[in-house]
DNA sequence: GAACCATATTCGCCTTGACGAATATATCAG
DNA sequence: CTGATATATTCGTCAAGGCGAATATGGTTC
């Protein structure tokens, strides 16, 4: 059960908000994220296990890597919070930059990561 | 102009958030939150110079009281994060104890101040 | 088994920001 | 001007949480 006050929480750090950002065009590997965001590996895992303990993020391990993805919501209020975060986020510059660099190491093109994103929220 | 950043520091906070709960109803002062909200006046006053400052809530004077009401944004970014989160809130415990304690100070029944959060968001 | 790789966690350090008491400011009444 | 009232700000204290380096964990390969 997601709580609110985690929420608002997880949403408080920009780093947080940029892999969200990042997990609206779909699953992503610890690696690419902390590579695409440009931080050491142990802020990215550690920001991320934030999002996983506030219940806003999910995983699957694939072998040694392990993949991210949103989690989906129940509660409707906590889904429109972060339907209206993400799609507040997705015009914005930091959001386009790192989405740019996501799509160089994934091999996938930024057209195709924001129809992704787009259609996430 | 709203950035997105103050807006979600400010929503970080629980004080602020009960503080935008009660504004969804309405025009509020300061006496009557600090009130309702059962915390000290310096704490009502400096939350509230928080979210004056990140751009949410404008005010005006009239003679010793200030009145307090959320602002208009024109982002519509930061309009849709606002919506959402009232509308999360509105439903909240918490909101419902705090619009209570408020309906009694300021005489105005409970379902008037709900219909007007509603209005509002 | 050992070596290796991706991820998670721990560690000490440091910044940010919340708190309530006390004080300052501003407005009004007499 | 004086006193009273509502609000704002300052102050010292304290806890929460971010940081990156280093280390631990878990899975794969040989």
């Amino acid at each position: 059960m997601v709580q609110l006050d985690d929420v608002f929480a997880a949403l408080a750090d920009e780093t947080r908000r940029r892999i969200l950002g990042l997990l609206a065009s779909g699953e992503i590997c610890v690696c690419h994220m902390h590579e695409a965001l440009d931080v050491p590996q142990s802020t990215a895992s550690r920001h991320l296990a934030h999002l996983r303990k506030a219940g806003l993020v999910a995983t699957r391990r694939d072998g040694l890597w392990v993949h991210y993805r949103l989690a989906e919501f129940e509660d409707p209020a906590v889904a429109g919070v972060l339907r209206s975060t993400l799609s507040a986020l997705h015009s914005t510059l930091g959001t386009d930059q790192d989405r740019k660099k996501l799509s160089k190491l994934i091999q996938i093109p930024v057209k195709a990561l924001e129809k992704s994103a787009k259609r996430c929220c």
